[in-house]
RNA sequence: GCUGUUAUGGCUCAGUCGGUAGAGCGUCACCUUGGUAAGGUGGAGGUCACGGGUUCGAUUCCCGUUAACAGCUCCA
């Protein structure tokens, strides 16, 4: 047989061979290194024999399969270290992750103590450096044994597994578990882990069911890798917005105002403000009418919209449904506020597309357990919006959506940032949406097409629609990784009817128009903790709660800094004074100036002909300017939104 | 909602095996340096999250509540 290589070159074989061997045939350094291989684009065991012509690529912690690999025998060396420490401990599931690796176990809670010490067994473990070894037994077998072994998770896992699935277990040193693998060919080869953190997690995620003790680690190739992810964790924590955001001003909670209550201050206010003059403009320019709508209504409108019956877990509800005739509930979302907008008097074909937007304010009840900074809140502001439109003109609506966010979010600086997710209903549980499956599919096709028209790059996720039709989401990530929707953008072929919204069209016929439900900037609290950490604090002059400071060199100079501060402020520039500046030098506070885009040094020898002495963030020294030019400049800078290249750490 | 951790001056944290608290940084005042990432001296600032209990006495021990953090689950 002939195994092609990565590289090009080929490999003649007479006889079958295990890609290890091939390995070591390569040269013993890659067969050292190898932790799994790719057999014609499908990772599979080192241990596999090869017995046809196939690419063969050898994978090692450089590869991320190849580095999964190495985490997953990470993580069972871990599990066997539990047992070992911790005999009674029942083994659940453990998996390789983006960040590391995971295992679940029945046990008490781990502390970080506990976590040392198995970290310490661990080490012992990969000092003993067992070899690993796989076999395959029937599914009786494989129940009984792991019955023998007392490990009641994994003979369910067994069980649930399809009839003919091929059930592979990998031992090492007396450890058995498990698993389709693939896996090193020793414990050896670990050379970098940490156990990160441990907390609790539900036997197959569903909270339904026992909650389990789960051990989150991470390994690497190489140490130096380790430790330079260990410091990364330490870095990102200094963008985390829910840090930053509070050191610098922005926000705030209170104990005893509650949960998912953060307070604007000044500052996070000015910069949402900046953002919603910018954004209700726009979109008026575009062609929204505003609308201003109650923050609550009476349950009567919920039940028509459904949510009553779907979300009123999820509402703040006002009054008992037992003894008070009305009970009112504070709004989680607008839609059905600007469908009464509309219903308000008859429509024609001719007042289609009716693009309603509002500032809206929305309550969530969410679990205790979920809030977040400012991403995950009770209550918070969107720049919502509903068009309503005939089939026509469904296309060309959903196109000036998405444009209207490329707009927001190129301008913002992030389009680069955002990734586009088609969320599709779930064929299989068609109880939790409304309509039949024959809309859903004419719908959901239709957004397929849509978005092909569009050219934009997007990926589908089942079962992630709204109960009223599919979604194009916009996700962005965290500094930690974690996915959100910044942006979505709805098409609805239900509610309409269940408001009986109608238009009558050229042939004087009632007919059912569509819905658009579309955020432009998003929910205002979540797009700011985003761009917290995009910059870092650092944000571009436009946004910035304070983009220039005024630093008068000495005390001579403090009324000219506050002539300098007035002219500013007239101009509508977002300036203080720092008349400390002189005590120590200007140089000094530079460093305490990190956040604010420019700094203008007055008291130098040119303060008779209005000279200031300019530094920015963006340009370092500027040198000396007339306050007339700087003004401008720095104006310019602010109508068109313009986001310089700095260097964010 | 679940599991766990945490809650001490503006920030980061120490501490009291129960006798009402400390450090560094920051901040403020003054001195020095006539303005290029300075130094010195002195000061202010905490009912140790909140409510109960045990105790002669609780910031410290116990119970509860609230909030923050990590993860799970959820997210119209």
């Amino acid at each position: 047989m002939n195994i092609r290589l990565k590289d090009g070159s080929c490999k003649e074989y007479s006889e079958d061979k295990a890609i290890i061997d091939i390995a070591y045939d390569i040269s013993e350094g890659l067969a050292r290194m190898a932790t799994a291989g790719e057999v014609d684009g499908k990772v599979v065991d080192l241990r596999t024999i090869l017995s046809h012509d196939c690419e063969l690529n050898i994978l090692t912690a450089n590869d991320e399969k190849g580095l999964a690999a190495l985490r997953h025998t990470t993580s069972h060396v871990m599990a066997e270290a539990v047992k070992r420490l911790y005999p009674e401990a029942k083994v659940a599931i453990g998996p390789s992750i983006d960040t590391g690796f995971y295992y679940d176990f029945e046990h008490e809670p781990f502390s970080r103590e506990d976590l040392d010490s198995i970290e310490k067994e661990m080490k012992k473990i990969i000092k003993e450096g067992a070899k690993i070894e796989r076999f395959e037994l029937s599914r009786q077998e494989a129940i009984q044994l792991m019955q023998d072994k007392n490990e009641p998770y994994k003979v369910e896992l067994i069980q649930d597994l399809p009839e003919d699935e091929v059930l592979s277990f990998y031992e090492q040193g007396g450890f058995v578990d498990l698993c389709a693998g693939p896996h090193l060919m020793s414990v050896k080869s670990i050379k970098a882990f940490k156990l990160i953190s441990s907390s609790g997690a539900y036997w197959r995620g569903n909270e339904n069911n026992k909650m389990l003790t789960r051990i989150y680690g991470t390994a690497f190739g190489k140490k130096d890798e380790l430790n330079e992810y260990l410091v990364h964790l330490e870095e990102i924590k200094k963008r985390d917005h829910n840090k930053l955001g509070r050191e610098m001003e922005l926000f705030a909670t209170v104990d005893v105002i509650g949960q998912g209550l953060p307070l604007l201050m000044p500052k996070g206010a000015m910069m949402i403000q900046t953002l919603q003059r910018w954004i209700e403009d726009e979109e008026e320019r575009r062609g929204y009418m505003r609308t201003k709508t109650p923050l609550m209504a009476k349950k009567d409108l919920y039940v028509i919209s459904d949510h009553w019956e779907h979300y009123k877990e999820g509402m703040f509800v006002l009054g008992d449904e037992e003894k008070d005739e009305e009970v009112f509930a504070l709004r989680p979302m607008t839609c059905p506020f600007q469908y009464y907008v509309y219903k308000q008097k008859q429509k024609s074909y001719r007042d289609l597309p009716c693009r309603y937007g509002e500032t809206s304010t929305l309550f969530r009840n969410e679990d205790s357990g979920e809030m977040h900074g400012l991403t995950r809140v009770r209550q918070f502001t969107i720049s919502e919006g509903h068009l309503v439109v005939t089939p026509e003109q469904i296309e060309e609506e959903f196109k000036g959506c998405v444009d209207l966010a490329k707009y927001c979010l190129s301008t913002l600086g992030v389009e680069a940032d955002v990734t586009y997710q088609l969320s599709l209903s779930d064929p299989e549980n068609m109880g939790k949406y409304l309509g039949n499956r024959e809309t859903w599919n004419e719908v959901e096709q239709m957004m397929r097409e849509i978005l092909g028209h569009i050219g934009i790059n997007y990926k589908e996720e089942t079962g992630e629609a709204a109960f009223y039709g599919p979604k194009l989401d916009i996700q962005a990530k965290n500094v930690y990784g974690k996915e959100d929707t910044m942006i979505t953008i709805q098409l609805d072929m239900f509610l309409a009817e269940r408001f009986d919204m109608t238009y009558v069209d050229k042939n004087g016929e009632k007919k059912r128009p569509y819905i658009i439900h579309r955020t432009s900037i998003g929910c205002y609290e979540r797009t700011l903790a985003w761009l917290i950490e995009k910059y870092a604090g650092l944000f571009p002059t436009w946004l910035c709660p304070e983009q220039v400071r005024v630093l008068p060199i000495s005390e001579k100079y403090h009324d000219y800094a506050q002539s300098v501060l007035k002219q500013l402020k007239e101009e509508g520039i977002k300036c203080t004074v720092d008349e400390r500046g002189e005590k120590i030098g200007y140089k000094i506070r530079e460093s305490r100036l990190d956040k604010v885009p420019y700094m203008l040094v007055v008291g130098a020898k040119e303060e008779e002909e209005n000279v200031v002495s300019v530094r920015s963030r963006y340009l370092g020294d500027e040198g000396a300017k007339t306050l007339a030019t700087f003004i401008a400049d720095i104006n310019q800078e602010i109508k068109t939104k313009e986001i310089r290249k700095i260097e964010v750490e």
